[in-house]
DNA sequence: AACTTCTCTGTATACGTTCTCAGAAACTCA
DNA sequence: TGAGTTTCTGAGAACGTATACAGAGAAGTT
């Protein structure tokens, strides 16, 4: 399966490569019939020109970028996903998506991967783990954004959710129900975002008055399942929550599942999740643009690879509480 | 942000550049001290060898194979993205990621670009138009694995769903439940999916001596919203449907909205949806197993690479009815 | 008519890597 | 000690493309 190379139509053509190129790259300064001869021969060959040889020019980019996240099967990565394209396809850019499973081991694989193929720049979901000595190096050798968690120290610019704030407000409208005895569930605790969340729920607690039940709080929670254990372990005696507040959609399915078999329950969540409009309780969920996040994010990197050398950049964007579902 | 080359590592450790070669790729004969200096100057520039550069030599593949998908913020698609993922890192090649957004032109672009940049193999789910002649055309020059839809007569290996069968035994089941004015919502008409839904739909109506009225058929929903008013419609006057089967998953979202404004109706779906299960409603579901989808595409994608010839393979995968949702 | 400018095309080189070839040094075995 | 083998390294040629340079012919200008 050797494809037809310029060569090849230079000969089927009976010109030099070198006009072959610049039928290609429909240049000036080429008689019609010449140009005609070329396309000819291309057609019939069903050529295509070989991208990778063309980006070892110098001064040749890639035109691609990189996004790497932990899981496509996520609705918030997804949406990421789609706004990231858009903005790469307005630049004529080709996204690359890679993702990591929570896995340093696969993000450092990865990152390392796409460096190596000359991607002209890297929107990255960092793992969990610290190990801000990759992110750093790479940081230095490539255009990087960073998406809602923020590796500390590494100078790249980055966008992130309001988690402190969403997750206070949650919590604090959980309180104004009347719920007293709020869980919070989250996930990896090493995620800056979980921390955010869990710092907003105290807030919330603190503003209130309300003691902060140690009890109350669970943690490493990374699937549908495990929440839906520890929030059926936390809805009953010993701790007897009187409501939850959920750290992330995945986390958020789980509450939901445990707390079928229960009655009265307060629930909020951060991220939206589908269909939960149509469930016969009430939950109150923080939501926001992720597709919005991914847009962001994107424009920042090609701003960069445009060849801004502005200061860092930090974007917090805002969450809002809706309330969804319907007293039964 | 030029990256340092073989040239510099070599210049930098006193050796030439095929020494340096020798060393990245951990050849035999290469003193130990050469080898720690090369590997001393590799670390100190932050060297990356240009994956671009050696994809370049004859017979170097590029170890990437290319999934184009409709969208990536469907809970099926991926799936199908995991699935295949896995089975590209067994064979250590890289996983390229690209939607189509149901856009032929996209798709069309998408598709020569990737071969432009002499990716391994694709993994692809056309979009609904019969734009044989490009299919056919990428398929003889690059190992091509068709997802979900195939298109007709493109000599190429596809692993489907069993659509015909998942329908019917779906729209059986709302017939033995009693209903009688069974209603089929579906999206695009091209697409051959639905084309194999409905077909099964009308089968199963059939096989019980039921009449099928042309104002149950509703087409071109491509949006929860669309499936939402369409649903509403069908089911008051005057056509007055008591049952629906949802071609997809969006379909099926957009119908228990409609559903949830009325009383007493059957609901039947392709595809699993997720928290279906707490709705106060009973709802019957065609599912299976989409991440095995990726993997036994991605599977026969590997062999192709591998060099198999074999005759074209075209796999049908089993789906199963469950049943979702509570009586209330 | 001589000169300049414009149009068109080919030759040759470089991009960063791998790999063949060849040569030098060290070791083995008679 | 001499011949053969093994170990190590460098020079140089590709891979497919883009482009600087050069050159030739045509057209326009003085």
């Amino acid at each position: 399966m050797r494809q037809p190379t310029m060569r090849d139509v230079a000969k089927a053509a009976g010109v030099s490569p070198a006009t072959v190129s610049r039928v290609v790259n429909d240049e000036r300064y080429i008689r019609p019939e010449t140009r005609a001869a070329v396309e000819r021969a291309i057609a019939e060959l069903g050529f295509h020109r070989n991208e990778i040889a063309r980006t070892l020019r110098p001064g040749q980019a890639a035109n691609t970028v990189a996004l790497v996240i932990e899981d496509p099967g996520n609705p918030f990565w997804s949406a990421i996903i789609r706004g990231a394209e858009q903005i790469a396809r307005r630049h004529r850019h080709m996204l690359v998506v890679g993702s990591t499973g929570q896995d340093y081991d696969q993000e450092r694989d990865l990152l390392r991967d796409l460096v190596r193929r000359r991607v002209d720049g890297l929107l990255v979901v960092p793992t969990a783990h610290d190990h801000v000595d990759l992110h750093h190096e790479l940081a230095g050798r490539v255009p990087m954004v960073f998406i809602d968690r923020v590796p500390p120290g590494v100078p790249a610019d980055s966008v992130v959710l309001d988690s402190f704030g969403g997750a206070q407000r949650a919590a604090a409208h959980l309180i104004s129900a009347g719920y007293r005895r709020i869980a919070y569930l989250g996930g990896d605790p090493a995620v800056h975002t979980g921390a955010a969340r869990q710092a907003g729920y105290r807030q919330a607690l603190a503003d209130a008055g309300l003691p902060c039940d140690p009890a109350l709080i669970s943690l490493g929670n990374h699937t549908v399942e495990d929440a839906a254990r520890s929030a059926a372990a936390l809805l009953t005696a010993p701790v007897n929550a009187d409501a939850v507040f959920a750290d992330n959609n995945r986390i958020c399915v789980g509450v939901l599942h445990a707390a079928a078999a229960h009655g009265e329950v307060g629930i909020a969540g951060f991220d939206d999740v589908e269909l939960v409009d149509l469930l016969p309780r009430p939950v109150a969920l923080i939501t926001y643009d992720a597709v919005e996040l991914g847009r962001q994010a994107a424009t920042l990197l090609f701003d960069r690879i445009g060849g801004s050398t502005a200061d860092v950049r930090r974007l917090v964007l805002p969450t809002t509480l809706v309330h969804r579902g319907r007293r039964s």
